[in-house]
DNA sequence: TCGCCTAGCACTTTTGAAGTGG
DNA sequence: ACCACTTCAAAAGTGCTAGGCG
């Protein structure tokens, strides 16, 4: 486990202890195989480039599984969520909120290229997500996860058990996500800092390090060495407006909205473009726990037939649709992170109080308050699914 | 004027086809 | 004919920078 340096010593911001690289929900365990270097970027402010053409993720994503049924068949997924609705600026070496975020672009989601798989093929070898592109172009015809710059996310994962993409909607399911990894979304590094981190890290950056254009050299050398306990100053995150108080009531929400079995699904026909309702009402923090918890729902959307390649184009945009619809209605995490209970929150938290990501509790559950905020229009506030699925 | 985005650059690493030998 | 291994060129991927754009 990283040591992490007292947050007392923080000048602006305080820290709180980080969450533990695994999960558990249920039976099942995910850990998150490179956290270390994870955490090292998410003391400075992760931030990952994104291209038009579609940029890997650096770190990227790479998890173990434990505690599936060895001969049961699972479909992994990954998908971007937003961590707040504010759109962010890099100034005067920080981040800080410049304004509400830009409205949802088309939510994706990456299935990995194993899937589907049984168990015991999942649980034999760490899962790379090593593949998946981040693009800011809204028209990606690649199947690129499609992000805002300049707005902060992280990525979640879910474990379907379904024997194949088209049924995941009837299978038992659980959703993971880890603190550390969450970042900003930029289209060119904004901090010094993290270039030297993924200089150091990532075999690519090599090159210009050792050789061609030395120019960057010059530029990283003048980089200040700050004091290391100047390093929790989490840019992003811990910046960012905090609203612990807001999460209970939301993921209240959620539950109240769980569909009931063998329910009718189309109650959840909320393919509205919910960016439009996250950018005008205040967010709130989701934070139900799905522990342990495996939900059967049917389906009112038939998937189309479409296995995820990461190498082939992108040829059946209904495919996200359905999918989006699925995590939509069956959406599991609801951010484990402290998001703004309002904007005005973000507007005179410059230095909001810290929250820590860890501070929310991990794979247990909060079941109170579960009548309230039961309508469509509260659980459209809500960011995690359903933008507008294109 | 400022902040963000993009294309092109020079380089390394990865990938996969082709060749070789047992 | 088949398999395993090696070689090598092309493709993919990287951060930096100048210039464009709103």
């Amino acid at each position: 486990m990283q040591h992490f340096p007292d947050p007392k010593s923080n000048l602006s911001m305080s820290w709180t202890p980080p969450a533990p690289d695994s999960q558990q929900q249920g039976c099942v365990r995910m850990t998150l195989e490179n956290s270390s270097l994870w955490k090292s970027f998410h003391c400075i402010g992760t931030e990952m480039i994104i291209t038009k053409h579609g940029r890997r993720m650096f770190p990227h994503c790479s998890i173990s599984l434990a505690g599936l049924q060895p001969f049961a068949n699972y479909v992994i997924m990954m998908d971007m969520v937003p961590v707040d609705s504010f759109k962010y600026r890099w100034k005067k070496e920080q981040w800080e909120v410049a304004g509400k975020a830009e409205p949802q672009p088309p939510c994706r989601t990456y299935m990995h290229p194993d899937s589907p798989a049984t168990g015991s093929h999942w649980m034999k070898q760490s899962l790379s997500f090593l593949k998946v592109k981040l693009t800011n172009n809204h028209f990606d015809q690649h199947g690129h996860i499609i992000l805002h710059s300049m707005h902060r996310y992280y990525p979640r994962f879910h474990v379907i058990q379904a024997d194949s993409p088209y049924t995941v909607r009837w299978g038992p399911f659980q959703t993971f996500s880890f603190p550390e990894t969450t970042f900003t979304a930029v289209t060119a590094y904004q901090n010094p800092k993290i270039t030297k981190l993924k200089i150091d890290h990532n075999p690519f950056a090599k090159g210009f390090r050792e050789g061609g254009t030395h120019s960057h050299s010059k530029r990283l050398s003048d980089t200040r060495v700050l004091p290391i306990e100047r390093c929790i100053s989490f840019p992003g995150l811990q910046r960012m407006p905090s609203t612990t108080n807001s999460v209970l009531s939301e993921k209240t929400q959620v539950s109240a909205l769980l569909p009931v079995k063998g329910g009718n699904h189309s109650a959840w026909s909320l393919e509205q473009d919910a960016s439009e309702s996250l950018h005008t009402e205040p967010l709130e923090l989701l934070e139900y726990d799905y522990s342990c918890e495996e939900q059967m729902v049917p389906a009112s959307v038939a998937y189309q037939p479409y296995r995820f390649d990461t190498s082939a184009e992108i040829k059946s945009n209904e495919f996200h649709q359905n999918l989006n619809h699925f995590l939509f209605s069956r959406s599991v995490d609801y951010a484990r992170f402290p998001f703004p209970a309002n904007d005005l929150d973000a507007a005179h938290l410059h230095h909001p109080p810290p929250q820590s990501l860890a501070t929310v509790e991990h794979g247990s559950r909060h079941h109170t308050d579960h009548h309230r905020h039961s309508n469509a229009a509260d659980w459209s506030q809500y960011p995690l699914f359903s933008y507008s699925c294109w």
